[in-house]
DNA sequence: GGTGCCTCATGACAGGTGTCACACGGAAGT
DNA sequence: ACTTCCGTGTGACACCTGTCATGAGGCACC
């Protein structure tokens, strides 16, 4: 019997996943959250063979909660099953620690599948994805660039940035400059768009 | 023996769903898709009584798609089950003659439940949901101020929207600066993300 | 027929933004 | 030690943006 824990914060989609894998014989749900910050704790109850994390969760990201469980019970592996295929989400999950990555557009019996494969060490990987990843290659901002790229995606003027960074405007506007160029658009709304689409923030 | 339709975008979430209305024994799932619009032309084909819409969808949104078979098919009722509480989604579902709308964090029970209910002629709204939208009231944007907005909501320049509409910069100028203002924000930015998540584009 | 709103436009102006050159200290690699 | 980044900062400059005043035409409503 392989136990699975599920993080997911959407209860439909939570709940659907569990029918769907109750449906399996081999494989038993023992703990499931809607919190990326309640991860471990669950884990420390439940002690899952298999970690579905979803990626977007309140109280942190499926990423973090990843590296956190590595890190506590390295014989839990963990798949990351989300929506979005940033090719910069895949890189992060690997290199914290995660044993897969499936999109939530691949076919559903394949999730199963995925868990088993897991199981047995493998490393399960979306193909498409993968390819991606590889085209894409590594996030070409430096990890400033990137705050000042996050503070600023909702809109904020470079004062505000400079002021939740605490820093001076004119850095601001030449992380901001920078950025603009490595990434090879026109401004900041823009830049901070390819940026999130490649999953560099 | 209610008949299902499901139109949903990520298969492993569509396959979910559908494993779990499986279970329920008065409903069974006649037909399901990945695109807005297949919708019309699968519900000619299977002839449901209830059609399940995300409003996310490649080939259109679920929306539209509501409009169109309550056209082809009155009888057919039309749930929207969609990720985001935008307010404006939901009036403009209403409006479109969706029967009604619920959200994936809802518990996955629910969703059975509220298949029922719109089979019976009840409107099935999300509460919370209910409650912004009342509190949001209907846009304040003109036509063209919405079509600014939306042109430029990926970063694109003044003048890359003035081409775009076929406008000279100055009208653009003229709109964002009002936008902005009812919005009651600073820069042409935040005015989008506001916009956007009070679903007025 | 007046009033008000929307669409489209122009011109002017202040302030915000992106670019560039330059500087200094620290960390890392050779 | 030397070089090469990165982080931080300043000052200057050109350009982009947001605001405002103003105007014309169209449509709807009273």
């Amino acid at each position: 019997m392989i136990r699975v824990l599920i993080a997911e914060d959407q209860a439909m989609v939570r709940g659907a996943l569990k029918a769907l894998l109750a449906m399996e014989d081999d494989i038993q749900i023992v703990g499931e959250t809607d919190r990326a910050d309640r991860v471990l704790e669950l884990a420390k109850q439940t002690r899952p063979d298999v970690a579905l994390l979803d990626i977007e969760m309140p109280g942190g990201d499926g990423i973090g909660a990843a590296g956190e469980l590595r890190n506590e019970f390295p014989s839990c592996k963990v798949l990351i099953v989300t929506t979005f295929g940033r090719p910069g989400f895949l890189r992060r999950a690997m290199e914290s620690g995660a044993a897969g990555f499936m999109l939530k557009d691949s076919p559903a019996h394949e999730l199963a599948l995925a868990i088993r494969r897991t199981i047995k060490g493998d490393r399960v990987i979306d193909p498409g994805l993968a390819a991606a990843a590889l085209s894409a290659g590594v996030s070409p901002l430096s990890d400033r660039e990137r705050d000042v790229l996050n503070a600023g995606k909702g809109g904020a003027s470079i004062a505000d940035i400079a002021k939740s960074l605490f820093l001076s405007e004119g850095t601001v506007r030449n992380y901001l400059s920078s950025a603009i160029q490595k990434l090879e658009v026109g401004n900041r709304t823009e830049a901070a768009r390819v940026a999130e689409e490649q999953g560099w923030l």
